[in-house]
DNA sequence: CCGCACTGATGCAAAAAATGCAGCGCTATT
DNA sequence: AATAGCGCTGCATTTTTTGCATCAGTGCGG
């Protein structure tokens, strides 16, 4: 799209925060550049850049403009999309911003059975806390965002929601595992391996153990949602994850249980997409698959 | 803006249906606009165009187009309106399609107040009815829609609503003027004045007399609000109105007087605009304004 | 306090793109 | 069969964009 040009120009003026890094980056000379730039701050009626000693910076102006052309390259390419599903071709490109849960099992299903149907879909799929994944939505880095609870909804427009009770993870030989329900109580009388404080299950169980008077000790605190299993795994630790995120089928040596809701309140797994916005085919239809899977 | 040049060439094409026509309007030849044309549709990957042997027209991923260029026109003059706002001016251009109803007393009461705060925002008022409302704001030729009982909301995102009762219109010296409230049998006694059957005031009558199985008879029938009052005036007839078009302030020599809801349902006055579009801040402001002003 | 490295801006000539003109082939109407 | 309308295209011309060289300003380190 050659008429749009000079989004992307400004855009990588906006990156580099400078003309003559962003010069090289478009294959354009620094002068060139600037002169375009200054054409369209003539023609928009208004500065978009500050002009530092050191660089540019975007203006209020300028900042509103830039959400204005993500917002009409993402709809540009939903309309690309939508021509190429009318000559039944089946193209586009999902972008996911997701919770770590949906990493191992979840995901790589989902988008298998998808590209199963329509094989010229791409993806993208990069993993958020909840505040990111938001923030990916708003600067259409992300279509879709597939989070347990996120913190503030706006800009957040929910497609789906499905209750994920937090779940106990430990080897199928340990004191707990023959429980059909655990309490929380019982857990913390053996070694835990918790998720960072950044996530949601850590923050259920927090507020549930404070409501308690308990405290949490973690032997293990990590960022990832691998360690917590894996380590649960090779000590008789107990680690603790949501359903999403496990598989029985794949790890028959591990005993995944419900703690049950009197003590710890189950959280959301949210779907959503950015509040008013038309989204491609391809990841509308991916949505609703996952929607349908989610139950 | 030079870098959206080709899109209201587009447009000029699939309003004039011909490339020799659209090259007059846009004062250019009809080979520079068609080489850009055929640019285009080479850079989109597709045609957006029918080439027949009478002239242009838009094929399905033309239309497609279309509705993004002008969406994205609406949201660049946004843009362009916010950065107004920025720098203290509040200027801005607000487009209403409205029923006929509020030509008299409502929206220019509305609009001068709104311009005395903001003289530098400007307005344009089309009449429309329920349906061509509707179209209007699909097609980004109106802001928002002011409307009696609209038909389908498929695109119609309400922004406030508030009842209105069917009003009887009257001189001051008909023998029903005096009543507090009147039924529907009454009215039939007398000569009527009608709204044509594409009202929405009509409808409500049209059912409500179906329902207890009695006729409408109009001596006048007519698609003007100005008339049903008027006429009512002249002659000891009834006439049908809802309040939002009525002023007793300006017509002293005039009785307005509900039908009961027992006979008639009350409908609704809907504020909308186009669902999930960013409205102008003036827009916006405007909506706010009127939505506080009809309670 | 002075280079030095970095920034954006600008005059001018060269390169590239867009345009206008004239004419072609086609089709439906008269 | 003649005509009037349509979209398309080769070629010369005009307009726009670009690259090069250079200027002026600013902050940093010696």
């Amino acid at each position: 799209m050659r008429h749009l040009l000079i989004y992307e120009m400004i855009e990588a003026v906006h990156r580099s925060g400078s003309i003559r890094k962003a010069a090289e980056d478009t294959n354009i000379t620094a002068s060139a550049l600037n002169r375009r730039i200054q054409a369209f701050e003539e023609e928009f009626g208004s500065e978009i850049f500050e002009r530092l000693p050191r660089g540019m910076r975007l203006n209020p102006a300028g900042e509103l403009l830039l959400h204005h052309i993500r917002s009409q390259r993402q709809d540009m390419a939903r309309v690309s999309s939508q021509v190429a599903d009318l000559s039944g071709v089946r193209r586009g490109h999902v972008k996911i911003a997701c919770s770590q849960a949906l990493l191992p099992y979840f995901l790589p299903e989902q988008i298998s059975r998808y590209r199963a149907n329509f094989p010229g879909v791409t993806f993208s799929v990069n993993v958020r806390d909840r505040i990111q994944a938001e923030r990916d939505l708003v600067s259409f880095e992300s279509d879709l965002a597939l989070v347990f609870e996120p913190a503030h909804l706006v800009d957040f427009e929910i497609l789906h929601a499905v209750p994920q009770p937090v779940m106990a993870v430990m080897s199928r030989s340990h004191p707990l595992a023959i429980r059909p329900v655990l309490r929380l109580r019982d857990c913390l009388e053996y070694d835990l391996v918790l998720p960072g404080p950044q996530y949601g299950v850590r923050a259920l169980l927090e507020l549930a153990a404070a409501k308690t008077g308990q405290r949490l000790r973690a032997v293990v605190e990590t960022e990832s949602f691998e360690m917590v299993r894996h380590y649960a795994a090779f000590e008789q630790a107990i680690g603790f994850q949501i359903p999403v995120g496990l598989s029985s089928l794949a790890r028959p040596d591990m005993a995944f249980i419900p703690i049950s809701d009197k003590d710890v309140a189950g959280g959301e797994l949210l779907l959503g997409h950015l509040r008013g916005r038309t989204l491609p085919v391809a990841a509308l239809k991916f949505a609703r698959q996952i929607a349908t899977a989610l139950g």
